[in-house]
DNA sequence: GGATACTATTTTGTATGCAAATCAATTTGT
DNA sequence: ACAAATTGATTTGCATACAAAATAGTATCC
């Protein structure tokens, strides 16, 4: 009777997800979109309500995602949707820069035959996407395109400090790609990269997705 | 009469540490220092006591530490602390590698003279401890040092990410330096990155950074 | 004797309540 | 009229309480 409440079908039980893990996704989701802008005040009060739960598990939540570095403790009162200064968007996109030129050099060594699909079938989702000029789906396609290269590192801690700079400067690079020459302008930069890797020379690798993200930083900090 | 007692002075107050973050900071200490080891598990209750606080706070530095890698969720039920396969500690330790190695060419391209003071200072701690075969006070030198490289790249969230490698791998590495030998080896190998960090040449300090990280990653795996 | 089912205990996740801290606003004094 | 102070309203941090989940232990049945 109840038995169907209980629990959903025991096989690939997607274990029931706790309420913080739900407030965390939420809320990244919403800031990654934008809905949530830097600087915003997060009232504790008002998300419980809003996601439906108590004040406990929001905070836990906030906890979390502040550890993240994706929100950040006012000096006194209430949490905060981070917000960086010029100088330190900067510096996380220096930061940035190092660790993906990393990756790239990795996977320039290590590259095999499925992580190669991969990566090419998400640098075709970008082409396609650019030349539709549709900006909500490049931008999908893009975060695609760089976890494909993070994954194919084989290095789930690179990949995890890469993810991480990624939501992180991810609001502010939402406002990048004006016009859809800036989306094919990133599809072709993209495809340079991908020519050193698969070539397997990683300091040409490397220096790619430097350039690469060069001109993504130039593009944000005009877009902020 | 009890303006005594209200705070300290006004100036340089230190914020009245919140309960989270003393459990935290205790935490941490305790892992770094291997009182707890890799795969204890941790017992909300027992901490909550232990830190004479209830499991509210607790279990907020839990979630953040989880956050921060520092501590893993089990598969069912508990919290521990992190435990790393080889192979993990082999990209962990992959990943520190290209965070030190780009640490390293960043300060020898902007060195100033403030951070080289204090690199300096540091170095001159790690060989004082070296030639005393104090292993403890090496093991402090060693981190202030590298701590001095990360705050000379002038970028707080390269510091960030080198720290957090740091502290995950810490447990591991404390292992290493069995002898005063390698006390000193590691010394000496501290200088060889300094003088090509001295010397401006980017190149070289990236490689010199590789060397070192190399031979403790090396140690590492012998003693664990 | 071994396996299965049922109960009990531990443990986690969430809710609520309360006290201390902070901010805002009104009032008071000069 | 403006500065300072006091009061009032939010809001945070922590503690406790309770319910659901999971493991361990026990008993029962074959």
């Amino acid at each position: 009777m109840q038995s169907m409440l209980t629990g959903s079908t025991n096989t690939e039980n997607k274990q029931s997800v706790s309420a913080v893990q739900r407030i965390e996704r939420g809320l990244l989701e919403e800031i990654g979109a934008g809905e949530l802008a830097p600087g915003q005040r997060l009232d504790e009060a008002g998300l419980a309500s809003r996601f439906g739960a108590s004040r406990t598990p929001v905070r836990e939540a906030l906890s979390r995602l502040t550890a993240q570095g994706v929100l950040v403790q006012g000096e006194k009162r209430g949490v905060f949707v981070a917000e960086y200064s010029r100088e330190q968007l900067s510096q996380m996109f220096e930061a940035m820069h190092e660790i993906e030129a990393a990756c790239a050099r990795i996977v320039a060594q290590r590259l095999d035959f499925l992580s190669r699909s991969e990566i090419e079938a998400a640098q075709a989702g970008c082409v396609k996407a650019a030349e539709a000029g549709d900006r909500t789906e490049y931008l999908r396609a893009n975060e695609a395109f760089h976890q494909a290269i993070y994954k194919a590192t084989g290095n789930p801690y690179m990949a995890e400090i890469a993810s991480e700079f990624r939501q992180r400067t991810g609001p502010f690079r939402a406002k990048k790609f004006a016009s859809r020459e800036d989306l094919l302008s990133s599809a072709q930069s993209h495809q340079a990269l991908l020519d050193s890797i698969f070539s397997k020379d990683a300091a040409a690798a490397s220096k790619s997705m430097r350039d690469h993200m060069a001109v993504s930083f130039l593009e944000t900090l005009k877009a902020n």
